[in-house]
DNA sequence: TTCCAGGGTAACG
DNA sequence: CGTTACCATGGA
């Protein structure tokens, strides 16, 4: 690929890019980013206009971004490194999380093997619920499978040296279509109404994410979500903890968590709500945090 | 073939 | 309010 432009990223010290890679490049299927050689590619939408850009690692714990299009302008290269600040969540300190863990062994064993992790989101509100409906209650591989059909089918793309780098499909595109189209596709009957009913709240301009940001707590950015038809309890706080960057997002009762916690402490049988909530009442502020470390112990 | 999957709704008591 | 049946489809 040919390179236009360079942009440094520094970020905080208890990142390691590693980690990242680690995450992204943990399924084949994934169908919005590119990993090879140590870098992963994406394509990104700022100002109507499609960006492909890159994300590697220079030198000591440092980052550069690179574009691989026409040249950004200024205004939109310092968006882009917004754009990945906030898709690997560097505006977090980390400090308390790790000092929480000096005086807690199963913290520690979690962050001994993802040391630097944090928390790659979905800053794009409309992926963010839209994947959280599809994955629910369904296998991941099928999830992928249908996620990459509704991108392919929608969604937007540019191809560079043969290779097609896909956007997210849109509100507007999406809310004229009927339930019987996303059918096509394998959803199920519920899954195309909640996508359905997302993506014509999002066109009409009653559910954004900036009207959420603006509310005064997360508890009432949940509040609001639940009110919308196929969004419960997990997919509010899944989506509070990737889109909204809340720490203390804790999607309880997600069956990856439970398998993870089984398996960790070696269980005979999945942990109940009750002592989940037990166990997490150590790590107070970070639920979202542990989830995350505890999810990465699966793959 | 059976069980279950990064849940949610609606009906019921 | 807490519980339960049901949804719906593919993966392993």
């Amino acid at each position: 690929l040919k390179i236009k432009f360079e942009q440094l990223l520094i970020p905080p010290k208890e990142f390691r890019f590693k980690q990242t890679l680690g995450y992204l490049a943990r399924t084949n299927n994934e169908c919005l980013y590119k990993v090879k050689n140590e870098t992963v590619y994406k394509l990104i939408l700022l100002h109507e206009k499609k960006v492909l850009l890159s994300v590697s690692e220079a030198g000591e714990n440092k980052l550069i971004i690179r574009f691989h299009c026409v040249i950004p302008e200024e205004s939109i290269r310092m968006e882009a490194a917004q754009y990945v600040w906030d898709w690997f969540d560097l505006n977090r300190d980390l400090a308390p999380f790790y000092q929480l863990a000096e005086t807690d062994p199963i913290l520690q064993k979690l962050i001994e093997a993802h040391y630097g992790l944090r928390i790659v989101g979905i800053p794009d509100l409309f992926e963010a619920l839209s994947w959280a409906i599809i994955g629910q209650q369904i296998n991941l591989t099928f999830a992928y499978t249908l996620k990459t059909r509704f991108v392919e089918t929608y969604g937007e793309h540019m191809e560079v040296d043969g290779n097609k780098y896909w956007l997210f499909p849109t509100p507007a595109k999406i809310a004229g279509l009927s339930v019987d189209e996303l059918k096509g596709l394998q959803f199920s009957q519920k899954k195309a109404e909640y996508v359905l009913e997302v993506a014509r709240r999002m066109e009409e301009g009653s559910l954004s994410k900036k009207k959420l940001s603006q509310l005064k707590s997360f508890s009432q950015i949940e509040q609001e979500l639940v009110k919308i038809r196929g969004i419960g309890s997990w997919t509010a706080n899944y989506v509070r903890m990737i889109c909204f960057r809340d720490p203390t997002a804790f999607p309880i009762a997600d069956v990856g968590l439970h398998n993870a916690v089984k398996q960790f402490f070696r269980l005979d049988q999945k942990p109940s709500i009750e002592e989940l909530k037990k166990m997490f009442a150590n790590w107070p502020n970070w639920e979202a945090y542990v989830t995350y470390y505890f999810w990465r112990t699966l793959y």
